[in-house]
DNA sequence: ATTATAAAACTAATGGTATTAGTTTTAATC
DNA sequence: GATTAAAACTAATACCATTAGTTTTATAAT
């Protein structure tokens, strides 16, 4: 019986675009009414409200990094799977700048879709440094290190934090490849 | 013959204590009237409006973290001053959740001033890495690295992205020594 | 085909925001 | 004590999210 006009993933898709060309300050309920062409108060028919538009992309957002990590990941291992995971993670933040800020501002610690999906991308990371000889606390550590690491390196390219001159590849490149000496000389270290 | 009323460093003052406890979100020019007891728009007689209000948080932030980072420097070379200056990121991301945030969003490319501030933090992290034997280009990307990793652990921690049970201080000793015994381990590589 | 239904669109109205224009107040100087 | 200019004010505008209530319309059942 119900009509049919809108639906969730169409506007979500539409709020994306709008995030990833003008960032995630011009979604507003008035920007993407006009974009697709109905008055703002119909939204509410498809979301409750600005925050939960937010929501929903974060959730989008999460689903797809998870994705494409997951793709990245599949049959690599040691330092291959740390580094396809790194650039995967580049290359998200790259391709999908407005998602990326989405995700980065939904700390409801209360909500138990978004905590499965963001759990979801943080278990690729742990999987990308398995066979690293980590164990327990460490791991932990060392997957808080590189998530760290990444998403620094992601937030401040994206904001222009970085001198213009000289190739930022060559420094994501250097990082990871620094990270992952320094976890390889502290155990050696340890194992003597 | 003018009139003394509110001057900018106490508006700024006042902001930041807005900032710091409820998030740069909570930052608006109403917030921000009522908790100096006057009319909005009376701001606009040491502002400019909200951006530029932004911005003279951005400038005081940066400011302060070039001193608290000069003092913790001083008298500090190798490890000791890179551990010394990370610590001092740390703290002040810490104390300074709002002020932060306020310099992280201030991209503005043709803002001489606050690239003058922004210049003088980013040296200190140059400072914080002389005498470790990087030269050049290396240099350079060694310190959008260790600029990486601390702007992505402090940005991670303070949005809550990373599981409670395991204490976050140890991560960041970790993290900031994995890094060093990298470029450790690199360098000797290379020197053979 | 017609009709009933319920979702999805709409209009109208409210309250909050930044901002501008123009006026009044007031502390410091002469 | 008069002058002055900054700093406060009030009033008004435009934009935003949101709510309430109404109308439209594609679907599903008859």
């Amino acid at each position: 019986m119900p009509r049919i006009g809108l639906d969730l993933p169409n506007l979500v898709h539409a709020a994306t675009e709008l995030a990833d060309t003008q960032g995630l300050e011009a979604v507003t309920l008035a920007t993407l009414a006009l974009k697709l062409n109905i008055r703002s108060p119909s939204l509410y028919n498809h979301v409750k409200g600005l925050p939960d538009l937010r929501r929903q992309l974060a959730l989008s957002g999460l689903i797809q990094m998870s994705e494409q990590f997951k793709y990245a990941l599949t049959g690599k291992s040691g330092d291959d799977a740390v580094r396809a995971f790194s650039y995967a993670y580049l290359t998200f933040a790259r391709a999908h700048p407005g998602l990326y800020e989405a995700v980065q501002r939904a700390p409801e610690p209360d909500d138990k879709l978004l905590q499965k999906a963001g759990g979801e991308v943080v278990q690729m990371a742990v999987d990308a440094l398995k066979g690293y000889g980590l164990e327990g606390d460490e791991a932990i550590h060392a997957v808080r290190g590189i998530r760290s690491l990444l998403h620094g390196f992601v937030s401040l390219e994206r904001q222009g934090g970085f001198g213009i001159s000289l190739n930022l590849d060559v420094t994501f490149e250097m990082l990871v490849h620094t990270y992952l000496e320094g976890l390889k000389a502290i155990r050696r270290k340890i194992e003597g």
